[in-house]
DNA sequence: TCTCCGACTTGTAGGAATCTCA
DNA sequence: TGAGATTCCTACAAGTCGGAGA
């Protein structure tokens, strides 16, 4: 698939290298800091690295202990001896004179004249032309995200015990630069100099550099409407597709090796019938301290899932109850196989709750093995597979020729919630949710009294007419009963549009839109009933999908 | 076989931009 | 017309997976 078959990426690359973070502005001198009640004044390091603090002040994260204990111990190591002697305790650091300016700077930038915001949206689309694209071999390309991570306190997602540490200013000392030889090579800035430039066409990225929290390499890359991300998704959904004509062929073999004589092999059948069945992820290991306590499939322990061979009616039942990636709670109980379950049972013989489920399996094991059932496969395909083809069913069920187009996108996104719910997608449900559901409530509430206001009218009219028996009369009662019709219709689609909302409270669809939809199943759809595509992608996805909107036809089939 | 590292994909949060309605 | 609601978009964290090296 890819357009080289030496492994090489691009033939030729040039760009203009990254853009850093603005420098450190010190404060001005009437923003105090304060110390134990008394006013001090920061050196420049240590002020920079206090404004991180003091501005998320609102934040929950400023409150976890952890998170207070790593900033301080950061934040001492950028004081000056005197600075470090004096500020000993975190707690009586006095910040809201600084983060009273801050707040007061973000509201001075919303209320900036029409001209002066045009003036920084001028400078921004100058920086963007200057150095948001590049030139991969014929083609002029966006570039994904070339400005540096400014400085600031690291934000972990759930119990991070790293949370809080001071991510440092990245320098042009620090940036490794990729691009091809006979390109004009990116100018440092002036009186600096890059770590290294190199010339690797085996990678796609453009820039890179090491991160001082996880010691991890961070990149900058093409935005996923270039050539290189787009061609590498489409081969991703085409791998997917031939994993839909061997499907039946897998899990018979898994199934048979439930019955297996070797306790690996049982081990990593249950594992491979989970992550097709519940779409969890491989789940590779994690080093102890670094990161927060988050597992997947392979991962799970003893302590992540219970066995009710009896419950509410049903039989088999497992409940899952941990923490998956970016500490989201998967939670869910579905009755199994007796197999599954008796093999379950085995696997907890004498474990420990902090003991793995599946001792004798790794992501690596699993991978090999489905490498082995088929080229190209390994456990995030099951993803894939199965939210591709469970948006094509769900579509195909859903959808009624006769529908309204609102009606036939209401049914697409039951189809979309239907995957981002097998995917586990969830949000944290909106801040303004309820006042929002409330709105929507009064206007129903208020389209009910005018649709028993109109439904009287109707009747007084009927009464007329009985009366009367004119042609006035008849006339105003198919009037009102036109109107009765109408309001009706209108109530129906406000209950549709708080029941969708309700629905989605704590589903998110983005993800598994971008990640794991062959687009082309919904291009198609588009096509098929005659519905915009505007309507499902909007401009940035258009971009990312284009070459599905392009390539797919009304009977394209997943 | 195990560990570590590099490259790349997937994921949510939150701010910016845009829309909507009084 | 401006505030609040909603949608878009970016930032960057957190996964997956393959391969090198011991």
């Amino acid at each position: 698939m890819d357009i080289y078959t030496d492994g090489s990426k691009w033939r030729f690359l040039e760009h203009k290298g990254p853009v850093f973070a603005p420098p450190y502005e010190p404060l001005p001198d009437n923003v105090r800091f304060f110390y134990d009640g008394k006013n001090m004044k920061l050196s420049a390091p240590a002020e920079e690295v206090a404004t991180f603090f003091a501005k998320m002040l609102d934040h929950e994260y400023t409150t976890k202990d952890i998170f207070r204990k790593n900033f301080f111990k950061d934040w001492r190591k950028e004081m000056t001896p005197e600075e470090k002697s004096k500020l000993t305790d975190l707690n009586k650091c006095n910040f809201s004179e600084m983060n009273e300016y801050f707040k007061a700077q973000s509201e001075a930038k919303k209320q900036m004249s029409k001209e002066e915001k045009q003036k920084i949206k001028e400078e921004n689309e100058r920086v963007l032309q200057e150095y948001g694209y590049c030139i991969m071999d014929n083609h002029k390309e966006r570039i994904g995200n070339f400005r540096i991570e400014p400085p600031g306190l690291f934000r972990g997602r759930g119990d991070h015990p790293k949370m809080g540490m001071l991510k440092r200013r990245i320098r042009p000392e620090d940036i490794i630069i990729n691009c091809s030889k006979d390109s004009k090579q990116p100018k440092p800035p002036p009186g600096t100099r890059w770590k290294e430039v190199r010339h690797d066409n085996k990678v796609t990225w453009l820039v890179s550099w090491t991160e001082n929290i996880q010691g991890s390499i961070k990149y900058i890359m093409l935005n996923p409407s270039s050539r290189i991300k787009g061609e590498k998704d489409w081969q991703k959904y085409e791998t997917a597709r031939r994993l839909k004509k061997c499907v039946d062929r897998i899990r018979a073999q898994y199934r048979d090796d439930w019955k297996s004589k070797e306790m690996r092999i049982r081990q990593r059948a249950v594992a491979l019938y989970f992550i097709d069945k519940l779409a969890l992820r491989a789940g590779n290991e994690k080093e102890e301290g670094e990161t927060a306590d988050t597992v997947g499939c392979c991962s799970l322990r003893v302590e992540h899932i219970k066995l009710y061979p009896k419950i509410d009616e049903q039989e088999y039942v497992v409940e899952f109850d941990f923490l998956g990636k970016d500490s989201i709670r998967y939670y869910n109980k579905i009755p199994v196989e007796k197999r599954v379950f008796k093999n379950l049972q085995l696997f907890l013989e004498n474990k420990q709750p902090e003991d793995d489920l599946f001792d004798r399996l790794n992501t690596s094991i699993l991978n090999k093995h489905l490498q082995e059932l088929m080229d190209g496969l390994t456990a995030k395909v099951f993803r894939t597979y199965n939210a591709s083809i469970t948006l094509q069913q769900q579509l195909k069920e859903l959808t009624c020729p006769d529908d309204s187009i609102p009606a036939k996108i209401l049914s697409y996104n039951r189809a979309n919630r239907a995957v981002a719910i097998l995917c586990n997608h969830q949000r944290a449900p909106p801040k303004t949710f309820e006042k929002s559901m409330q709105n929507l409530q009064t206007k129903i509430d208020e389209k009910q009294k005018q649709l028993s206001t109109a439904r009287k009218q109707l009747k007084t009219a009927k009464a007329d007419h009985k009366a009367s028996h004119d042609d006035k009369s008849k006339k105003a009662v198919e009037v009102k009963r036109k109107a009765v019709q109408r309001i009706e219709e209108q109530l129906m689609k406000l209950q549709v549009q708080a029941t969708d909302r309700e629905e989605n409270k704590q589903i998110a669809l983005g993800t598994s839109k971008l990640n794991y939809l062959d687009p082309r199943i919904s291009v198609a759809w588009c096509k098929k009933w005659g519905i915009p595509v505007e309507k499902i992608y909007n401009k940035t996805q258009r971009e990312k999908f284009a070459w599905a909107i392009d390539m797919a036809e009304d009977d394209y089939e997943f």
